[in-house]
RNA sequence: GGGAGCAUAGCUCAGCUGGGAGAGCACCUGCCUUACAAGCAGGGGGUCACAGGUUCAAGCCCUGUUGUUCCCACCA
């Protein structure tokens, strides 16, 4: 019985009820097994503040697709899922909510705050985690982790502790940015510089003892009031004489040293630099040679402190205007001058950075990073595009020491403890009982969090298990590929290769596939500023799943940006939509009578056509998928799926569907529903619901697509010569739609055709075809005919085929066209025949090419020779 | 200052290790041909940024130039 469906695909109808079929299966569980080939994936983490974006999706559909690919292929796979806590984020988040309520994190204390924290996570962790599932991701849902569960606080605890005992953790006061907004340090990498206007104020400095001044420039003048030094270039001719004197900072009347330092530019500025140890790292490096004081002139919150004297308590913005008004007021400003240059502010806040001095833990990095190069030049680590491997090796060359402490309180509280009596540090997951030096009971813990990307840095093998020895670290450590964006290769994918060569003694995983960022249809970053961000569930809802990953995948090329257009939807819509007709048009026939899984056994012109194509395909795409082409994949998958399946393929299986002969009807749909089959598959990875949807409409032989075999690429096929005899008859038929259209024939209007050509087996079989798309009533084939000599003419190289439409046509047009043909293919010989008789051609160029070259030359001879013919006979026609 | 990417049809982009320039969208023409008008059959449109070079042969390889995007560094 004949399967109705509705005429347009409603994706909406069929995603969720398929989705649950995969998960009630148990299809996405990963069960090691020592007998199969593993594949394994561990997701980027999504930050529990977050809902899923452009960004989101791309980078889970290009998982999805390798994941199910492989899982296809026969692989084991793994695909791990988690959630990140995203210690900043979320902690501002979360202050911020509070502040609608009117209430600070200080006011109700850390152990209520990270209840909030925790209920937070409860509530929008679970969001993104649907969100995902809508996507279609074939991930082991059983395996979920988050970055603050119990184990991977354990992992956290151990690798800090460890790298403690290795002397590769240290606490030490250093400059490191300050976020005056989140009230924290964080990360060189943390930091974004942007471009602004700002002033270079020119300050004198009376120099004690002198009428003189010393005149330094600064873009910070409030930084003034912790000086400490002024410094200048040893070289420099103007100041040779003030070296060793000293100078007496204005406003607080300070006494401070002019120093000699190399750092200074003598062709900056005023070549005299203020030296502020506390709030800048170059002046801190300079106060260390000389020995000099440091003297911290700011509160967290960017207000200045009690050792700012009577700017105490004013925030560095009016700290700033008050003293320059100063200054001014004490004609010691004696030049301001506009400069543009860039400035550091917080990445998640944009608020500017204030260097400030101060006591942190760090992760010393030359040594990590040594062995994670290594990992990357002998290809233990592959980038894919290659290129990205130079940005990376930029970096790790450069690295300076990672500053994990923030002062937050959502996050990992570093595993440290501080003896009130003597100040010991103790690194310790348990608190201790007593300090181990003077034994003290009176042990105090740090309380700061450590960087998220800490614990991220750890998360390929920290979801397997480690620090414990798993069966699933054995068997899926290291990770065969990991997929994420260019955007995060320093925050995450280098810290995690050097975590894992040093906690693990292995590289986490052997590719990084680098994928570029989703932009809006006029190439703009997607951003909340802009508004012109495109929710991928709204665009789920009005589109469907499958459109939405085939738009994302389809012309994507590794770490390249793609756009993202409503155009672009459409068309995978419409593909979609076109995939699902072909299925009705199957299914409109009674396919109850097919047998899944293989071709008829008696295999027409057609089919043997189809099949050489398909095979060559399945290889193609294979490669494609293996290599991380999949932009490549989806677009040829595309083009056969329309443009031979259906256009083609489909179109002639009409005839024999439609014939009295059983026989060829059933073999007609054996092979129809055995080619869309491995269509299907061939696409499951990308568009895993439409097809699973037809799947299991169509006559199938396995419980599911998603877990049948992936189409394999046969060496033994071999219908080369089939295919080159089809390529000619769809030649020939297109020969006829181009005249007939160009002559304005309408295909109501249908003539008889009569095909001359010395080559008669190679027509024989597509009569059929011609007849029903060459719009012919009657065709017939033979050396030569007599009496046509003013026909329409196709003419290929291996035949002529005649149009007795002379009542239709124009014979002077006929012959203009004609011409025009002619002309073509006389430039076709010229080419030809200039290139094989040049010597040097034929005695480098590779014998194939050679050969090549001379077939279409015999070709276009052939094809010139019979133009030629026909015009005379026209024209004889024509003046009769 | 250092590094990387990109520059191909009106628009968005493919073009694998060099062998006669491609797709989608848009545009034009003709079609409701019993799967699909979200469709079918055709058509026009490109000095492959520019200049050199290597090669029998260059969109592809090399050098330079221009334009553009991004990353890193951060002279106060």
């Amino acid at each position: 019985m004949a399967v109705e469906l509705n005429k347009v695909y409603e994706p909406s109808s069929s995603e969720e009820r398929i989705y649950d079929g995969w998960v009630k299966k148990g299809y996405f569980k990963a069960v090691v097994d020592k007998e199969k080939t593993p594949y394994s994936i561990t997701m980027p983490p999504p930050n529990i503040t977050g809902q899923l974006h452009m960004g989101h999706a791309l980078d889970v559909t290009i998982q999805d697709l390798i994941i199910r690919a492989k899982r296809m292929q026969g692989y084991n796979v793994l695909w791990q899922p988690g959630t990140d806590h995203a210690s900043i984020a979320t902690e501002a988040r979360i202050v911020e909510a509070m502040a609608q309520e009117g209430i600070t994190k200080e006011e109700i204390g850390r152990e209520a705050f990270l209840e909030r924290a925790w209920n937070w996570n409860r509530r929008f962790g679970g969001r993104i985690v649907k969100q995902l599932k809508k996507i279609g991701c074939s991930c082991d849902w059983d395996r979920l982790r988050f970055t603050m569960d119990d184990a991977s606080c354990k992992a956290v605890n151990k690798a800090f502790i460890d790298y403690y005992k290795k002397g590769l953790i240290y606490r030490g006061e250093r400059i490191i940015n300050w976020c005056p907004s989140c009230k924290t340090s964080i990360s060189d990498a943390e930091v974004e510089f942007v471009e602004s206007e700002g002033f270079l104020w020119h300050i004198k400095y009376p120099v004690a003892g002198t009428l003189d001044f010393i005149e330094v420039a600064t873009t910070r003048p409030e930084t003034m009031l912790g000086d400490t030094a002024v410094a200048v270039n040893p070289k420099d001719e103007r100041y040779k004489d003030l070296i060793g004197k000293t100078a007496i900072l204005p406003l607080v009347n300070r006494d401070i040293p002019i120093v000699a330092d190399e750092y200074v530019d003598v062709e900056f500025g005023t070549g005299a630099v203020k030296i502020t140890p506390a709030h800048d790292p170059n002046d801190f490096e300079v106060a260390q040679r000389h020995n000099l004081p440091a003297l911290n002139i700011m509160n967290e919150d960017g207000t200045i402190n009690e050792d700012g004297g009577v700017y105490c308590g004013l925030d560095r913005n009016e700290a700033r205007k008050k003293i320059v008004e100063d200054l001014k007021s004490f004609g010691l400003l004696s030049k301001i001058e506009p400069i543009t240059h860039n400035v550091g502010c917080c990445y998640r806040c944009d608020t500017l950075i204030e260097p400030r001095l101060s006591m942190q833990w760090f992760v010393k990095m030359k040594p990590l990073a040594e062995p994670a190069i290594k990992a990357v030049l002998n290809g233990d680590t592959k980038f894919i595009p290659e290129h990205f491997e130079k940005t990376y090796f930029n970096w790790m060359n450069n690295i300076k020491d990672w500053c994990i402490s923030r002062q937050l309180w959502w996050g990992h509280q570093i595993p440290a403890y501080y003896c009130g009596n003597c100040g010991e540090v103790i690194v310790s997951e348990n608190k201790p009982e007593r300090c181990n030096r003077c034994g003290d009971n009176r042990l105090v813990r740090d309380e700061d969090t450590l960087d998220t990307w800490f614990s991220s840095a750890l998360w390929p093998f920290s979801t397997l298990g480690w620090p414990e020895k798993t069966e699933e670290m054995d068997y899926f450590y290291p990770n065969d590929t990991l997929v994420t964006g260019y955007d995060i290769i320093f925050f995450w994918v280098a810290r995690m290769i050097f975590s894992g060569i040093e906690n693990v003694g292995e590289t986490p995983f052997r590719n990084v596939l680098i994928h570029g960022m989703v932009r809006d249809d006029q190439g703009r970053k997607m951003s909340k500023s802009l508004n012109n961000g495109i929710d991928p569930i709204d665009i789920i809802e009005r589109f469907g799943v499958d459109a939405l990953r085939f738009a994302l995948i389809n012309g994507i090329s590794a770490g390249n940006d793609t756009r993202f257009s409503e155009e672009k939807i459409t068309s995978s819509r419409n593909f979609a939509n076109k995939i699902w007709n072909a299925a009705r048009f199957i299914l409109m026939n009674d396919v109850s009578d097919v047998v899944p899984g293989s071709p008829p056994e008696e295999l027409s012109l057609e089919d043997k056509w189809l099949i050489n194509g398909l095979n060559r395909l399945t290889k193609e795409v294979r490669e494609n998928i293996e290599n991380f082409d999949l932009g490549v994949a989806a677009g040829k998958l595309y083009d056969f799926i329309w443009d031979v399946f259906c256009d083609w393929y489909i179109e002639i299986s009409k005839l024999k569907l439609n014939s009295d002969d059983p026989k060829q009807k059933i073999n007609s749909k054996q092979m129809l529903v055995y080619g869309f089959t491995e269509l299907l598959k061939l696409l499951h990875p990308i568009m895993p619901f439409i097809t699973e949807e037809i799947y299991q409409a169509l006559p199938h032989n396995c419980e599911s697509i998603m877990i049948s075999n992936y189409p394999d690429f046969n060496e033994e096929i071999n219908f080369d010569f089939e295919e080159k005899q089809m390529e000619e008859i769809i030649e020939v038929i297109k020969g006829i739609r181009v005249i007939r259209g160009e002559m304005n024939i309408p295909p109501s209007r249908r003539t008889g055709l009569f095909i001359e050509t010395k080559n008669e087996s190679l027509f024989v079989e597509g009569l059929p075809y011609l007849k029903r798309f060459a719009f012919a009533d009657s065709v017939e084939i033979g050396e030569s005919f007599e009496g046509l000599d003013d026909a329409i003419q196709v003419i290929t190289g291996n035949a002529r085929v005649l149009i007795p439409a002379r009542q239709l046509v124009d014979i002077d047009k006929e012959l203009e066209r004609l011409g025009k043909e002619l002309i073509a293919c006389e430039k076709d010989i010229d080419l030809l025949s200039n290139r094989l008789s040049n010597e040097q051609f034929l005695a480098k160029a590779p014998e194939n090419i050679v050969s090549n070259e001379k077939a279409k030359l015999e070709k276009a001879t052939a094809k010139k020779n019979l133009i030629e013919e026909s015009i005379s006979k026209l024209k004889t026609n024509r003046t009769e």
